[in-house]
DNA sequence: TAAACCTCATAACAGTTGTTATGTTCAATT
DNA sequence: AATTGAACATAACAACTGTTATGAGGTTTA
């Protein structure tokens, strides 16, 4: 097993810890007895915890890319915007605990201007990918004219981060269905060109 | 001075410590300093740390409903809706606190079933403000009669939490008046019975 | 005036934290 | 066969945590 792949799973453990328990009780030794072993595991593969953290958190952002561009495959049109933004719905298990642990190490950065810059740039990359969609779309002349592509994909990175959310927080909250077709509604009535 | 005067200075203290510095290292010690005295105070008034996370966290609450009361009057139609929903955007300082204090708590909440419970309570109890103005604005003929009120309040507010979030990470997001014209147009677009 | 009480300071307690140094096992290399 | 180094285990360290008991000082009450 080469050394990348233990960091990964050292990270994989912190991850279920962070979901199980909580960010704040997720220490080294947490880790280490959830992987079975002692800390020393973790210390040889993690110069401190603050590498670790670093480390965990570029893996929301990882699962996230490779969420979006599994989905966009063999889709095109408005439908390939509507599965890059299905990423960040709590859809299923793996997505749910991708969110859980993105809010902990959100909530985890007030107060902390480094780690809010590393969200940044995370929040950066994916909005790439969905401006780069929305200019596509524009291309295919699908797309009203007057949109600006940065500012609808901030908005609509909004509205499924609120959604999201609004999941982990509401006990009667919109169901997955009505989340997409919410988003639906939304692409529908304000983004395109005719409605679909 | 009462004592639940006191009660709240302490909790002030206290946001300003996790503003500052963030959550967990919000001591006891820490909101002792802040307030320029010892933990003796602290422990005085507060049984142990979890009543006093538990008052400052509904204290946001307070906040966050003050402000929605506080913002539609002397407003009617659709601009009281808007300026509802303003009371979760950051458009200044006391709210960008809010906005901080609230995602620490939520972020801490993570792995915590208890406390999502609390965040779920003070959601319910903020959407129902919203959920009812919906009501009255359709009672007068101004929205959409095919609308769910509770269904549209979820996603109103998931949008603004959106938004606020965005805000919170992204460096180059949209600005204060941008956010508020997102939400006009997100208004006029799906949920007007005539366009305003 | 004396007793009761509220408000707070101080200090000690045990538990947990991240970090570090050292030791051990075992496979790969020379 | 000797040596090197990777992959851990173990243990100790100081720093910090929330909690609690004790006591001081001042104000109110009897």
């Amino acid at each position: 097993m080469s050394q990348e792949e233990r960091r990964l799973e050292v990270s994989e453990a912190a991850w279920r810890v962070i979901v199980r328990e909580g960010l704040d009780r997720t220490s080294m030794r947490a880790i280490a007895q959830e992987m079975g072993c002692t800390t020393g595991v973790v210390t040889h593969y993690f110069r401190n915890k603050h590498e670790l953290i670093l480390f965990a958190l570029h893996q929301v952002t990882e699962k996230l890319q490779v969420f979006m561009e599994k989905g966009t495959q063999s889709v095109s049109g408005f439908e390939r915007l509507v599965a890059m933004l299905s990423a960040f719905l709590p859809l299923d298990v793996e997505r749910q605990d991708i969110l859980r642990v993105w809010l902990a190490f959100l909530g985890y950065a007030v107060g902390r201007e480094n780690l809010m810059t590393e969200h940044q740039h995370s929040a950066a990359r994916l909005r790439a990918l969905v401006v780069q969609e929305l200019q596509q779309l524009q291309a295919a002349q699908l797309l009203r004219k007057d949109i600006d592509p940065t500012i609808e994909a901030n908005a609509l990175l909004a509205f499924v981060n609120g959604l999201s959310l609004d999941w982990l927080i509401q006990a009667d909250c919109l169901t997955a269905e009505q989340q997409q077709w919410a988003i639906r509604q939304y692409v529908s009535d304000r983004l395109a060109k005719k409605p679909i």
